[in-house]
DNA sequence: CATTCCTATGATGGGCGCACGGCACTTCGG
DNA sequence: CCGAAGTGCCGTGCGCCCATCATAGGAATG
């Protein structure tokens, strides 16, 4: 390359990367000879050289055998896409690696950094990185000593009471949650926050928990918790199928929703906005997740002492549908106690 | 690291690889001192030095600005998760690059080989890929004169022609489908399958078309097919989110489903098992689709001539459920001319 | 017993392709 | 004639893998 451009190596670097005092004829005709011998500098020759790959590690915690958590795979997918999507745009790709990944997959490749999913109390992958002096930011807030560069999460006690005032003020008597038989943070901190709730407003809990990574499980807990025979008239779901799975058992002991069940469950899908009835659900906004983790790895990497907090806060929001409304919202005069449609 | 053992750099080289003809003695000491040092080979230097840097690009065909496609994107999900399984379990990982990415971020990162969802006619992406001797493997049989190592495709117009004789044999009389404005293949080939299926039926074709990354679109393309005064008795729709806003669209118009109108739509999502009615849909399998390409890319990196042919078609499945079949299903005595379920 | 040869075990050196610090060469103006 | 500014190149080393070479201890041979 540099001789067929008729000048050094250095000068081939410098005219690529616009480092050196070159004057423009000098770097065009470089750009120009790379141009025509489709001549790509070697990224890892460069990666050697600079110590710095581009490459940011995306990991989650996985349940079960599945590299990835089936449960939150929706919520996974758009933070997964917001995340990818700030990485580019600071010129950095994203490597998907599963936490059960061996040893080996991980040290083949040179990471600047990482982004962690949901990492558990002890974490391996998350010391080892640290202690190679790698930034480590984690989606949801580290339990434990978990040594992490920043974290962003949303605060899941607050979400859980807002929906079950939200419920309450719908008329709701005794609400019940479906939870999951899991012990990482989102779980964990959303139960306690219901059964702290039902101390306070002096109700007993009315709950099933599943292995959340089981789609069937679901089904079952769904039809449980509305087989019991302290019923509850209202329902919080803390995963993406439950709503559907809700919806379905509820058909099956002839329970209208909302009249004889008011609804609500965690999910990103766009699906709940056409059930019959449409579902009142709660987003953990993964896009905005997604994207400052990013920023924040990627300040970290760079030595940028940014200005944004290493602990980062995200509010959540609930999308009110019929499901949770024992009165029907009414936009124009429509006939009483009919389920008006979507528009 | 050499030092501290009080060996050679080669030593250590081989003693961490397994390569050499050392004594077990000297291999479990140098471990033993690696693991206690922390050491971890660069990455960087091996794969400038060994020319395999283990990541394999996965890039998306983008519509709009988003990086990913959204109508595809259960569909992609599943198949990026079974991609990373396969591959993580021969020693690679995967690299996510959107096809719009910068040719800053593609050159960015040493590559052994890449895989593309659905690649467009004159994609440069891939030419430049293949220019510089990368194998390329694509979800998607690649059309025009692109120059893939290998692909991996559903038989669309099977799958179309299957579901079209299925609704016909569950007593639709006009067919409609709901299809894209897209031009990539898959939509291309199911429009025209549906398209000549019409001719040799000698139906008029009753279809509409709508932008499929624009998942608001598709609800309204939806209405619009069933407000039409040629309204179809079943309705196909190509992309995931089409199932619920058909249902949705039926319920406004106060069509049954399935008495008045049958519906099928392709998803890979398991909401489609609890709505209401339960809705028939066609799965691509991506996971099947994902394994296979992962392999096929990986036997052409490492030069193994495996007996796996390199146009590998995937026979998609259709999943029978009420939304299709006039005459629900009975599980003990079921009447004449009812299509049976999927048990 | 001396010599040769062989094998087991590691060490040496080269170079992958790039980026960076510093040096060398030119060309002026003073 | 000298200094300074403007251009461009050289040398080095990132950390590893591989082909080659060196050393020692033994076995085989005369």
């Amino acid at each position: 390359m540099a001789a067929a451009a008729g000048v050094s190596i250095t000068t081939v670097s410098d005219a690529l990367n616009g480092k050196g005092r070159l004057p423009d004829a000098t770097r065009r005709h470089v750009r120009e000879v790379a141009e025509r011998l489709g001549y790509r500098p070697s990224a890892a020759a460069r990666t050697l050289r600079t110590g710095k790959s581009g490459l940011i590690g995306l990991t989650v915690t996985t349940y079960g055998d599945e590299p990835f958590t089936f449960t939150e795979f929706a919520y996974f997918a758009e933070m997964a896409r917001a995340a990818t999507s700030a990485a580019l745009a600071r010129g950095y790709a994203l490597v998907i690696l599963p936490a059960t990944s061996r040893h080996d997959v991980w040290s083949n490749v040179a990471l600047d950094g990482t982004v962690v999913i949901d990492p558990s109390d002890q974490d391996p992958v998350v010391s080892e990185l640290v202690r190679q002096g790698l930034p480590v930011v984690s989606d949801g807030r580290p339990v434990g000593q978990l040594p992490v560069t920043a974290w962003v999460d949303n605060d899941h006690e607050a979400a859980v009471l807002g929906i079950l005032d939200h419920l309450s003020a719908a008329g709701a008597r005794r609400i019940g949650l479906l939870t999951g038989t899991t012990t990482d943070t989102y779980t964990r901190l959303s139960t306690e926050a219901y059964l702290r709730w039902c101390r306070h407003v002096d109700q007993d809990p009315v709950y099933e928990t599943y292995p959340a990574h089981d789609p069937c499980a679901g089904a079952v807990a769904a039809d449980r918790l509305l087989a019991r025979p302290d019923r509850p008239d209202a329902v919080y779901g803390l995963f993406d199928p439950n709503g559907t799975d809700l919806l379905a058992a509820a058909r099956r002991y002839g329970l209208r929703v909302p009249d004889d069940l008011l609804l609500v469950c965690c999910s990103e899908s766009t699906v709940y906005a056409n059930t019959e009835p449409p579902m009142t659900t709660l987003s953990l906004k993964p896009r905005r997740i997604g994207t400052a983790v990013i920023q924040l790895l990627i300040d970290a990497i760079e030595g940028i002492d940014g200005d944004r907090p290493v602990e980062q806060v995200i509010p959540t929001e609930l999308i009110v549908r019929t499901s949770s409304q024992r009165r029907p919202p009414r936009t124009t005069v429509s006939p009483p106690r009919t389920p008006n449609d979507t528009t």
